[in-house]
DNA sequence: ATACTATTGTTGCATATGCAACGAAAAAGG
DNA sequence: CCTTTTTCGTTGCATATGCAACAATAGTAT
């Protein structure tokens, strides 16, 4: 089978970003990265695994999923291709993974040694050092997309929950007064900013109804700025 | 004055962790690192300045701190001796800082580059590489912990949101059936599920009417792990 | 001991929102 | 085009919880 991740394709994935193909001919060899093929449904690993891997997704879909002891799951997030996973236990001080890995569809994966991603090599490889400063950047990142989330989610009305993930937005777009397009169908962003949907959708025709905002799909548009901020602020 | 950071007290520093006295020593000068006073109330730096450092408190206390367009103010975090501050936004792609830093008390500061931080120097230098794992152990840290604080909030109800935090809290403890010990007072603790101190303290009563918890202060002991597992989970 | 302050528990009331059921509209599939 | 499925908005109802005000208790200072 051809391998899905080669030189052609490494560099579009954020860990592998500014490193050239010499560096990552070296680290391919460094690394032993060899994929592996999982069946959907199967497990890349279980929670309480001793945690000593990264996995990148190069094709198909994982979950991260939490077991509970009735059986029933829930599932955290999905990973697309890619996209790093379990980083964060394996490298804080934690030695189990707290979740399982499950794969959605039939995936390729790459499983990297976190010992070996984050101790450079013994020959000085100005490559490594930008491997390891594009997982800080990712972990860091996640860091600050977490935070937002819990600064939405902690607003106390749905009014307020939503219209700060919309200024939130509105800043990414950079765009003011433009249109803000969302990642989110209505229940994704109900999930999101963890309301029910069809309270969601109640307030979102209320807010319409007063020309605050207008909404068509998951494109919205803030109309009345003012009173935007003024409920964002309590 | 004499200097608070000095190689009697570097090493209780998570950053510096497992660096040896001669590894500190070069690290202080070549990042230069001076300390800098702060008088209470002042600002180590402001909201939309460009990120370019991250701190580390030596002495007193700061504030992490939002402003919004009518003055008010929200304290998103407060730091204490020995912990970094600014690590996330620095080190992300983002180039300005989305909050601002306060003195809560007269403080003494460090601000280290973070380009200098993340990038080791020319000559090889294993306690750099060692700084760099420390600041991805903080940071995946950071961000566990912040992924419990949304799993607990997002829970439905104020006793899912209470029994899964203690759930957690003795998981760190390690001991089951013991006495679980709590870093929050009520009202603290309330604030971290985000949920009313009173409607928290009626719950608490609720379940310690039913024999399923008991509590004093900020201990907490569960008595039937089955209820509580049950009600966790739905 | 006394007084003062901070923390915690209690309770009545109002209401935002979860929930379920339904219909309309849009999208997808054949 | 028609059928089926998914997404979205609407509404009546029940209730968990926010809120405020107060009481009780613990902790601290004088």
């Amino acid at each position: 089978m051809e391998k899905l991740f080669n030189l052609n394709t490494y560099d579009k994935y954020p860990l592998f970003n500014g490193i050239n193909q010499n560096g990552i001919n070296i680290i391919m060899n460094c690394f032993k990265i060899s994929e592996k093929e999982y069946k959907k449904g199967s497990y890349i690993w279980h929670a309480g695994d001793e945690a000593v891997y990264v996995g990148i997704v190069v094709d198909g879909q994982v979950n991260i999923v939490k077991d509970n002891i009735f059986g029933d799951r829930t599932i955290i997030n999905v990973v697309s291709p890619m996209q790093i996973f379990g980083e964060s236990f394996a490298i804080s001080k934690k030695n189990t993974y707290p979740v399982s890995i499950q794969a959605l569809s039939d995936s390729i994966i790459i499983l990297i040694d976190k010992e070996k991603l984050i101790t450079p090599c013994p020959v000085s490889c100005d490559f490594h050092t930008q491997l390891i400063k594009n997982l800080l950047g990712i972990i860091a990142n996640k860091n600050i997309l977490l935070s937002k989330r819990i600064e939405s989610i902690t607003k106390k009305t749905i009014k307020q929950k939503l219209v700060f993930y919309l200024m939130e937005e509105m800043k990414i777009n950079q765009m003011e007064n433009a249109e803000i397009k969302i990642p989110f169908n209505r229940k994704e962003l109900s999930e999101y900013i963890n309301v029910n949907r069809s309270a969601l959708s109640r307030v979102l025709s209320s807010l319409e109804e007063d020309n605050i905002i207008s909404f068509n799909k998951n494109k919205f548009k803030i109309l009345d700025l003012e009173k935007v901020k003024k409920i964002m602020n309590g």
